[in-house]
DNA sequence: TTTTATATTTCGCTTTATCGTAAAATGACG
DNA sequence: CGTCATTTTACGATAAAGCGAAATATAAAA
């Protein structure tokens, strides 16, 4: 109960993935955690045993879980290491926005809170990471970003890219390629039916951009009004 | 036998542990070991077998360890990775040299090779930490110092402090008050014979200060020419 | 409501890595 | 050659996490 007791790497990562499935879809089923960590459900289903035990999650049994408070501030606190560290390896160590993930997954597990937090002075104290995603502060505060993806985006109406998924170096390194950075706005052109394709303009740029559906369907954009900054 | 199997945060720390004490000893005894990382004779024994057999190291049975070049060459890795680290936290995010030892102890085993080197980079590639132990290099070569104590440098005789221990933070912060940095000049004014107290003056200072035997003779030091730089 | 399908949990077992105690083996030395 | 300290072997314990098979619960279909 008493929330000094040192989490395993294991836990860390079940707790950040928990918080990211609640955060979609307002709980994590069992089934979608083994997923998300590629374990089997019975091994799942024994670690939400134990973390709510140690009052990580309340379970209700066959249906999900959800995190307690405590339980959260430990998710948040991972994804600031996280985020804090890709920022850090990116601002100051000149690392590529594709290939951090990574790194920041391993030393996430092993830097202190300290260190953290000087890193974080370092930046600035950053709010949002270099792939988009809002960093929990010190406390365990995070901004809740009103998202939606590419595709939901209409045609003729212009749009802003503002986050992306951090996972494969290869999609980034695609994005990229396309000019697909956060912060990036553009006016999509067309958009084919039966999940096709869409036509972006960039702004800035002379010549339409072609993204698939699966792929756009990660991107998380704000609509723009006209004239909006 | 082939590199590339990943070690665990043990064998690491053993593979430190047995390099430090080759390289003053000549070769590392069991109890030594067991010694200096607090753990019974038999464990030891238990992994030195394992060691040997991952090709790490030679056993000569009753006897004692001699790193492979194989083990050397990861040990030399993680005493690069450790004092990359601690300059790094140092010259980069405002740590002190009294409290690096314990957040590079756990990074050492977490960060990748490539963060290794861009933090050398981006210091320059210093050949010495803040402590003053020399760096190996990323191919594992290492200068080695011929250091004496402290307590070995005669009566009236000017010395260099080079190198002290990162380990303990408090004798740390006593050394700093004395104006003990690796690179401080001193001269020997008095010696008390039975492993007394000894007197220096340092260069730039105008009064004495007073060392005791067991914490001079922890301090690496090289005598001074006359006039020598 | 009964049947069927899907998801979840329980059970029992395995693996990996490490450490410990007690007892046997070895080597060093007077 | 016998004593003593060191080292090794044998055996067991622990902790953390994983898996497959079978039992159970929920939800959907008939």
């Amino acid at each position: 109960m008493v929330d000094s007791k040192k989490l395993t790497r294991s836990t860390e990562d079940y707790l950040k993935a928990i918080y990211k499935l609640e955060e979609r879809h307002g709980a994590a089923q069992t089934s979608a955690i083994a997923d998300v960590l590629d374990i089997a459900p019975p091994s799942v289903s024994g670690m939400i045993k134990r973390l709510s035990e140690s009052g990580l999650l309340e379970h209700a049994p066959y249906k999900g879980v959800q995190l307690t408070d405590v339980g959260r501030r430990a998710a948040l606190r991972m994804l600031r290491r996280h985020r804090i560290l890709e920022s850090y390896l990116i601002g100051q160590l000149d690392y590529d926005w594709d290939n951090v993930h990574d790194e920041a997954e391993r030393l996430e597990h092993a830097v202190s809170d300290d260190l953290i937090e000087r890193m974080a002075v370092a930046l600035g104290n950053p709010r949002y990471d270099p792939h988009g995603a809002p960093i929990p502060t010190a406390f365990g505060e995070v901004e809740k970003l009103q998202l939606i993806p590419m595709t939901e985006v209409p045609s003729g109406v212009r749009g802003q890219l503002l986050m992306v998924s951090d996972q494969d170096p290869e999609r980034l390194r695609f994005l990229a390629s396309l000019g697909l950075k956060p912060g990036a706005r553009f006016r999509v052109v067309t958009r084919q039916p039966f999940n096709g394709p869409m036509t972006l303009r960039l702004d800035g740029r002379a010549k339409d951009e072609i993204v698939g559906f699966e792929l756009a369907r990660t991107l998380g954009c704000a609509a723009v009004a006209q004239g909006d900054d």
